[in-house]
DNA sequence: AATTAAATTTAGACAAAACTAAAAATAGAT
DNA sequence: ATCTATTTTTAGTTTTGTCTAAATTTAATT
């Protein structure tokens, strides 16, 4: 298994296909910054491995095979990001980058003792599940903060976008995983919401709100 | 700088070639298990770079850039292998495969944290001197057991082959770096020796003792 | 149902890093 | 100094993963 076999199987796990959704070698190539013929070159490959199901001109899904191996990348992706965290002393919007690298390291037993070092951790910085050895989720009632109702509350467990200046901006303004947020108004002119978090008030957009999960507890 | 061309600087400094002395395409080839062809391909890459000085027929060895470039790889190198000793409970046998994958992870920050994490270290676990971030080696006052007078003693500081049935054959022993080792006797002929360790007497062969560096403190 | 626009694949090319086989240079021995 | 054995390089091929440009298929519209 390659460093770029790797990488395309996790792309597709993410953009859905391991729900047997067939993806387009378009929406792969745009989503790896690549070309689609080349999309088109690894889908015959990984299909000839089976880890893809390819039809021509339709797209491709993966199998059982290509599900196990991107939830193994993504479990290391997500453990190496814990380590860099609390092990390390980066903040949540550096580990990213190195953990793109790190996931590719070859090494069951490396793996297993990072957990074990880490106290078997549910879920990375950004707030996403890691799976378990055997492949399980943990699935968790989330929502996000811009779709639940004035009044209720709940605690942020996750953002949708990792990017590095969304977290930036969440740094900033003090917003934090375990934080309580409360929505106490919003503006039906741009969907902003006024917000309650640490006994103060806050104002924010809508499109910050539609990245944030929470996890109502009223 | 590709996976490949850090494997070849770190090859060529561990032949010699960080003094200026050139180093054959063939040793180099014999080293890193690939072809006379293939290592000069490299050669001329290497060049190029301003990484090593390459004269036809001649060999290749290291200008001043790539001594930094070898050195900073074989740091990492053995940091990774004080870490998945000390915080990762792996064995010295089973430390060099994994640390020859993670010793290309590029980030300076990364491998800055897991120094100061392991507070520093002077030597790997195989008593290798850690370079410092500047280059710099510890340099140490070592001899092989095999070289010192009978009735002299040392403390077992490292050792020169460190294949897997070596260190092995080491554990299996009770030889452990840190152990004070006595010579008591040398037999003629074939080199043997009678030690002292722990109180305990034992046999060894030339060919262990000769692979042993120890520090002389009598 | 025909036409057109968009998406997708094919074909051919390239760069990196390796290889094989043949050619060239070096070093050792007489 | 020449010959020969060894070492080293060159030339040409392969594999992996990518690209561009051209061809093909699908989807959308009339």
């Amino acid at each position: 298994m390659t460093r770029s076999e790797e990488n395309y199987l996790k792309t597709i796990f993410h953009l859905g296909g391991g729900d047997a959704k067939s993806i387009t070698t378009n929406a792969i190539a745009e989503q790896m910054e690549t070309k689609p013929s080349s999309v088109t070159d690894m889908a015959k490959k990984l299909s000839e491995k089976g880890l893809v199901d390819y039809v021509r001109y339709q797209g491709v899904s993966l199998t059982d095979s290509g599900v196990k191996t991107a939830l193994s990348i993504i479990r290391k992706h997500r453990l190496w990001e814990v380590f860099l965290v609390k092990k390390l002393d980066f903040t949540w919007d550096e580990v990213h980058e190195v953990a793109e690298q790190l996931e590719h390291i070859k090494s069951e037993k490396l793996i297993d003792k990072i957990d074990e070092l880490l106290d078997f951790p549910k879920y990375d910085p950004h707030g996403d599940p890691i799976p378990t050895k055997d492949g399980k989720f943990q699935e968790r009632d989330e929502k996000l903060l811009s779709e639940i109702p004035i009044n209720s509350q709940g605690v942020c467990v996750g953002v949708k976008d990792s990017s590095v200046p969304f977290l930036k901006f969440l740094d900033k303004n003090k917003i934090a995983l375990g934080n309580t947020i409360k929505v106490l108004d919003k503006e039906d002119f741009d969907n902003s919401l006024r917000i309650q978090m640490d006994g103060k008030e806050m104002r924010i957009s809508h499109q910050i709100a539609a990245n944030l999960y929470v996890k109502k507890n009223d």
